[in-house]
DNA sequence: ATGAAAGCGCTAACAG
DNA sequence: CTGTTAGCGCTTTCAT
């Protein structure tokens, strides 16, 4: 594999010479530039980035962490995440932290070492000192405190939304499906929701997760459960997972939807859309929030103080089952 | 950040002892390991990657390539991949290509330039040269060519499955939608499903994407014009997503499922018993192709000769849509 | 068993 | 505008 002093002996100047005007940085006169250009390429010179990278303490990696990339809400995230971040010229690892102890710690660690430029976190922080990192750390949907900046969807608004939708169908008695975590801003949206319900007289009846597990099989068995135990409410406000994981059971228990049963999901996957009825749900702007989110990141890498939060507008999504 | 000079220094000895003691790499005395750990700790030591990784000309990253990382296959077998590499001690790296031209070749050329130790690659091939890259690539549900270990489902038996599920149910007539590509391994289930149908005289409409998107809208719009445009059909076989663009077209359409259409799905996502009734479909075991393809990566990366190929099985979910 | 020193391949400061 | 050279921080011979 050809190097750099290759490069530089064919075109008869310095390494130095050659480095400047690959990178276009420094003068350079048309000619010498031309001929080490015609070298390069005759050569099929690719420049050592591991070289690279440490010269300039900089990879130009961005570390992604999330709970579980299998999860629609997450995977999306990280579709947009990704093109986002390659619209920068920056490259995405992935770190899923929920099957794993100590994944998030290993994580902060590596950017310690210098293996990434910055992380953005969709997980919560795994303990306090995880703020004093000194690198760019923004976090997506989450809270990890202090000085790390965050982007989240207008969870508040949301709640508001799904607490409309089922208010003006007439509800009296819902299932809410709950859940916890280190004061996430989405817990906004439960509070919300519950609060308007009562200030109109309806019955919340609260499932509190016991882990937010972002898992499939784990939000089925809990959703059917719960939904075959309460089959005498009219109303159930979910995620969008676990929205289906009612649906499932009741149409299993024969229930009618919408007629006897209007479910309210929330996030908005693409899920939501694939099945006839569609789910009428609270959709967040994922395209937003990764764009955001890659942008606060990008600030922070061009040396730039922390930036605000960021609050990322949410739309209510007409389905089949209010 | 102290550096490994700092550690030495403070235990009293010389950099390579502390490199040989914090790698566990060649003799050292009981003593001065101690020495050196408790130094390396009391200056919270934390090694240099970027250096590290120039000076082994190794960065134990392995990029994954995948056409869209939102899609419920991809996603899910992202997520097992990643979880495995962890468990060799390797990083993931993502690349997702639909969205922009020339991303494959970016993402191969990364690998000439170090960047990555090796590829993952869940896409076509970009060009035929790209089969000359001298470094480990392994392709997983795709075909390379020679040279590039392939892992992949048992697609004749897949293909077997479906149609023996349909004609069990005495179906005569079916829609089939089929995709394309550079003679993937995946095309075997088609070509199989089609034989089977016709020599039992079942008449088989033939549907073939016009590109190969793996995008949930993209399919939403194609299944649902076919689909209602071909309501006489009493079966679909399609991939999970498509499948339930089918049933939402039916279902819309007033057409009862299993009673009039059966439906059979293939890929097994999650999203498959995320409904009621639960999709039939043919299952690939995701965890089982992950762990192949990673295990192959690992065989080429310790410098072992290209393995054969490796054919993973499938089974069938038996689901309510048949 | 350990220290000294030579790279790894590139960037950037400096001198000309 | 260009060549020379000193790092970047670690690994790995090679003596001792």
């Amino acid at each position: 594999m050809a190097g750099i002093k290759d490069v530089a002996r064919r075109a008869g100047v310095g390494v130095g010479t050659v480095s400047r005007a690959l990178n276009g940085s420094g003068y350079i006169s048309e000619e010498t530039r031309k001929k080490i250009l015609e070298a390069a390429k005759a050569l099929d010179y690719q420049p050592n980035e591991l070289a690279k990278n440490l010269s300039r303490n900089k990879t130009d990696f961005i570390g992604i962490m999330m709970p579980n990339l299998e999860h629609p809400f997450f995977a999306s995230l990280l579709k947009y995440m990704e093109l986002e971040l390659y619209r920068y010229g920056y490259k995405c690892m992935v770190c899923s932290t929920d099957q794993i102890d100590h994944r998030e710690q290993e994580f902060i660690d590596m950017l310690k070492r210098n293996v990434m430029d910055g992380i953005i976190a969709c997980v919560d922080a795994p303990n306090e000192e995880a703020l004093e990192i000194g690198r760019p750390v923004v976090s997506v949907e989450r809270r990890w405190g202090e000085g790390i900046p965050m982007v989240y969807s207008d969870h508040e608004m949301g709640g508001r939304m799904a607490a409309e939708a089922l208010l003006n169908a007439g509800c009296r008695k819902v299932l809410h499906f709950s859940s916890q975590g280190k004061n996430p801003p989405f817990e906004k949206r439960h509070t919300v929701f519950r609060t308007l319900m009562r200030e109109h007289g309806v019955e919340v009846i609260e499932v509190e997760g016991e882990w937010n597990h972002m898992d499939y099989a784990y939000d089925r068995e809990i959703t059917r459960r719960y939904m075959l135990r309460h089959l005498e409410v009219d109303g159930v406000f979910a995620s969008d997972v676990q929205a289906f994981g009612c649906m499932a059971a009741a149409l299993e228990a024969g229930i009618r939807i919408p007629e006897k049963l209007k479910i309210v999901g929330y996030d908005g996957t693409e899920i939501t859309r694939m099945t006839y009825p569609a789910l009428t749900c609270v959709c967040q702007d994922l395209p937003g929030l990764a764009k955001a989110g890659v942008q606060t990141m990008v600030t922070l890498l061009e040396g730039e103080p922390s930036p605000a939060d960021q609050v990322i507008p949410v739309s209510l999504q007409t389905g089949g089952t209010v």
